[in-house]
DNA sequence: TTGTAGGCGTTATCAA
DNA sequence: TTGATAACGCCTACAA
């Protein structure tokens, strides 16, 4: 390209990034030689030199789960405005697939990583999380050390569901909760235990069926749940997606929702509000809270002294539809 | 690192490598201190060095449409497997946005890109695919150029949909299309107004109606049709989410879905199986045809000379479910 | 305002 | 089998 202009490199190079002043002719010459030869500096070349590559890792558990494509998309808003590029990495919630999708992004060098629901305390991981490499955590955070995190309010949130429920009349209430790694299945569980306590509801632990944030185990907790020689009248979801999976089974077993039980779920995905599904969930903001996130993360890069730990907590909203009634 | 070892940086590099053959205990030496020093080369430098960055782009309208991320896991499927990894931007159906993430993609020296659904054939977009680098077409082939193209069989989708419905009595059969730059929306919409025809049914320009592959769109199609003075009695959706808002309005215009209004898909997203929505449509492997796209763009990526373009038509299967009915 | 030169961290080539 | 060296394409002192 050099070669082409008659200038030499430094003088193309401050042309087009347009750092220290060159002549205007100068600069005329070589933006129409660049134009010409369909020249664009190599951003390859540029992050080897600057030590930055102007990208940034995202792990999620698995973009087809419709819960992950609204972070991420909250996510890409910022990126793309900030002149950043997302690396995306599926982890299937599996340990070693994550541990080397971290290590593969750190080889390329990103200036950052977000995780979305992944494992944060296990040693292999957390060793890659004491480097150097900038990251934030969405809605799991690790258990012993504070990090950058956005996360949802799960205790305030599954208060509001149980007590929603409650104030209906509902005595016996189930929770689907999600795998135990996930500390806003935890925290959403322990808040549960304490809201269904405090409310004199039925504090049972059959009630509480282990799922895993997919549709299916939404399905198999309902049927175990129908199997019972004493119902629940009310099932609360720890996620949509697995509401989705309840929904199914109980049409399954014949049971009418609301009027044969009342079930609630926590995010709000996009389709909930459909009629057919006219879920009533615990709304957040993911879009947004994908954009804090990488806000956090940008801080982080971008400062020279790391800034202290900062943990942003999202208010949840219940959002009433048609799922949930009284009790008979 | 090389002084670390006290070897040289040719040495440490084909250690590491295992290219050319190294003394067993130089290999172990310089292994132990790679371990010790958790030392990793630069995927930025051998980038820059071999010309070859290991990464591809794919671009999308946008990750939160559910259509998307199942094509997104397949293409990662083989990404992951092939030591490639993605580089993921969403378009919005833009096209400036599509013409600048693929400036941006190019600077980063992708190795091949992914285009699903976008355009291809506007000058700005045709002019950096004339490039050098490779890509792979899905679910939107160009209607001047050959290029490697995955995506369905629309013609024989929508004539199997037409005359499963025309077989089951129904005569005025509405359609939602999608947006006009979209070959495979267009596709439909032509195979859809020759299978009218072929089997006798109503061939009204009104009963096509133009959409954009939204639940918004599918919404207010359906409530155009709820207002004709003759109602159409059977809508097929170009695409399952769509279809999403159909149904939804139907539920609003309290038609009764099948009863009073049969309703067919295409895509087969992971939600129309759910007896809530349940929803009859076009299955499509969406994951396979992901993985089929990464592995023609790999092949392109890998030969010397370019190889010819394909195109691979997958054949659609109608799922039936319980959105369609004889007509009374 | 422009030119020169060094280095970012690799790999490939050539010589030892 | 190993060592030295030259790119890859960019940015940035520093010198002119």
């Amino acid at each position: 390209m050099a070669a082409a202009t008659g200038h030499v490199v430094s003088t193309v190079s401050n042309a087009l990034a347009g750092k220290r002043h060159v002549n205007e002719e100068t600069r005329r010459q070589v933006l129409e030689a660049a134009e010409r030869l369909g020249y664009r500096p190599s951003g390859v070349a540029r992050s080897l030199r600057l030590r930055l590559s102007s990208t940034v890792g995202v792990l999620v558990p698995d973009v087809s789960n419709p819960a992950i494509p609204e972070f991420l998309r909250g996510i890409d808003d910022v990126a793309v405005r900030e002149g950043y590029t997302i690396l995306l990495c599926n982890t299937d919630e599996v340990l070693e697939r994550q541990v080397s999708q971290m290590q593969t992004l750190l080889d390329r060098r990103v200036d950052g990583m977000v995780l979305i629901s992944q494992h944060c305390d296990a040693p292999e991981v957390r060793k890659i999380l004491d480097g150097e490499t900038p990251f934030v955590l969405i809605q799991r955070r690790s258990a012993r050390f504070r990090d950058d995190y956005v996360g949802s309010d799960n205790l305030q949130g599954m208060r509001d569901s149980v007590s929603y429920l409650a104030g209906l009349g509902h005595r016996r209430i189930a929770l689907v909760t999600g795998p135990v790694s996930s500390s806003t299945a935890t925290e959403r569980m322990e808040a549960f235990e304490g809201a269904v306590q405090e409310l004199g509801c039925a504090r049972d632990p059959q009630l509480i069926f282990r799922g895993d944030y997919t549709v299916q185990s939404g399905y198999e907790a309902m049927h175990y749940f129908g199997a019972m020689d004493e119902r629940p009248t009310a099932v609360i979801a720890s996620n949509d997606v697995c509401a989705l999976g309840v929904q199914d089974a109980a049409s399954e077993l014949g049971l009418s929702i609301p009027r044969d039980l009342s079930l609630l779920g926590c995010d709000d995905i996009d389709l909930s509000r459909l009629r057919r599904i006219d879920l009533s969930t615990l709304h957040l903001p993911k879009r947004e809270m994908g954009a804090t996130a990488m806000q956090l993360l940008l801080r982080r890069i971008q400062s020279n002294r790391p800034p202290t730990a900062r943990e942003v907590i999202i208010p949840t909203e219940l959002v009433l539809r048609g799922s949930c009634a009284s009790i008979a």
